[in-house]
DNA sequence: AACTACGCTTAGCTTCCGCT
DNA sequence: AGCGGAAGCTAAGCGTAGTT
């Protein structure tokens, strides 16, 4: 019975007695005032108000007095069609579709209602994309009603923003635990059940202010975090952080503490929240696969806020800024042959901490190079990027006509203890540093 | 298998400053 | 000393409109 009481019912009361709050109804469309009402019918107990429209719409009143302001006076927005609102947008001059999209997830998160149950939603979400599927960018030659869709190009672009996005998740996962022999962490960082109820923006900035809190506290101890986050939606649209972090070993218990600390209600779930990664491209897919949502971010940590522009045009082959052009075409070379690819990250120059810009500067910077693999891969990097052997990438090549720079290399970057007597170099099936019987050798297949 | 332009929002960082 | 809020800055990010 409850479950049938629709607004009509209640609306001449409100009308006759609250007329103040019936105003204030009135922009609002049926849709949420039917689930407005079956929400405070449903809450009721049964006998208590079976009979009672009037206590009903007593609590209708009562509930609409406790909303925000900000959501009540947007009802007229939040309750326009695609087209109606494009009409608003072109008499006020304003852009409104974010903000009416805002304004509706608010309108949900109070009434517990999920996006796919949002009607309004529902179909605003699919004028607008029935609106960017017959937009006609690129007309066929043959027929101009058809051809490439202002929908098409947009997901064209972000597959491609994507796909740069995972290659770099992947870069940074190389160079963490290459160079730096650092450990992946995989984090699920969620606001206790209290923030479940408040605006998103509220929750947004909670969950953020606790993330910045530990990455503050980081920073002013000098310890490095490189990785990703990605703030995604949960179903009731509560924003939670997945995040992919790379820590030196011996500050990662310092780090949970501070985690745990920041988001107290994780210590429960410890084992979900803070897990090793092991497999990096499985995580990073996970990260990623709200990509293009909305209000889904992505940001790396620890590289410059610029850093996929510079890859997309290094991908593509283009100078970009103050790089020098041999770094470019070193660069592109290993992104092209998805190899190496934290080599290729450091000769792009764009970690937010200098003094890893400078591991392949000429002059290193050794202040995060450890003993062994690191030192390895940082000498590996100094003979590909200053030529020290010539070869690198030629073709083919048979054992026998390996090149002996046995002094060159050495002179470079290399200290005698660094290199054990035949390694591979991880990430390239393509390449071999070597030392036998002393010398240096460098394969390239 | 685009591109420009615009305006608003946001992340990340720095600095200041009060509190303890 | 250390913590953390507030505020300001800047470059990116985001969503959108308009166009050929």
């Amino acid at each position: 019975m409850q479950d049938d009481v629709q607004y009509d019912e209640i609306d001449h009361w409100i009308r006759t007695t609250r007329p103040d709050i019936w105003r204030r109804l009135l922009p609002l469309h049926v849709f949420y005032k039917n689930v407005i009402t079956q929400k405070i019918a449903g809450n009721c107990e049964f006998l208590a108000c079976f009979e009672e429209t009037e206590q009903v719409a007593m609590d209708v009143v009562a509930w609409v007095e406790t909303l925000p302001e900000d959501l009540v006076s947007g009802f007229n927005l939040l309750s326009q069609s695609y087209d109606e609102l494009k009409q608003t947008q072109r008499i006020t001059g304003q852009v409104l579709t974010r903000k009416a999209n805002r304004l509706r997830r608010n309108l949900r998160r109070v009434l517990d209602l999920s996006p796919e149950r949002d009607r309004i939603q529902q179909s605003f979400d699919a004028e607008k994309l029935t609106a960017s599927k017959t937009f006609i960018v690129v007309p066929d030659r043959q027929n101009p009603d058809t051809g490439l869709s202002a929908h098409d190009l947009r997901q064209w672009h972000l597959k491609k923003h994507y796909a740069v996005t995972l290659a770099i998740a992947d870069s940074l996962h190389d160079f963490a635990t290459g160079f730096l022999d650092y450990q992946g962490l995989f984090l699920t960082l969620t606001l206790p059940g209290s923030y479940h109820a408040c605006s998103y923006e509220e929750a947004k900035a909670e969950i953020s202010r606790r993330w910045k809190s530990v990455r503050r506290k980081a920073r002013e101890k000098d310890i490095l975090l490189p990785g990703m986050t990605a703030l995604e939606l949960q179903n009731d649209e509560t924003p939670h952080y997945h995040i992919q972090l790379y820590v030196d070993p011996s500050q990662r218990a310092w780090l949970e503490e501070q985690i745990l600390q920041a988001f107290p209600n994780e210590v429960d779930r410890q084992a979900d929240a803070i897990k090793d990664i092991r497999d990096v491209l499985s995580v990073s897919r996970y990260l990623t696969k709200d990509y293009g949502k909305p209000e889904t971010s992505l940001t790396f940590i620890g590289l410059t806020r610029d850093i996929r522009s510079r890859y997309t045009s290094i991908h593509a082959g283009k100078r970009y800024g103050t790089l020098s052009d041999a770094r470019v075409a070193t660069a592109h070379r290993l992104i092209k042959r998805k190899a190496l690819g934290g080599t290729a990250l450091l000769l792009m120059r764009r970690f937010s901490d200098e003094r890893l810009n400078r591991i392949s500067a000429r002059h290193p910077d050794f202040h995060y190079v450890r003993r062994g693999m690191p030192r390895t891969l940082t000498a590996l990097v100094h003979v590909m990027h200053f030529r020290t052997v010539k070869d690198f990438n030629a073709s083919p090549v048979s054992q026998t006509s390996m090149v002996r720079r046995q002094n060159s290399i050495r002179t470079t970057a290399l200290h005698s203890d660094v290199i054990s007597s035949c390694l591979e170099v991880e990430g390239s099936k393509n390449c071999w540093l070597m030392r036998l019987a002393g010398d240096f050798w460098l394969l390239a297949l």
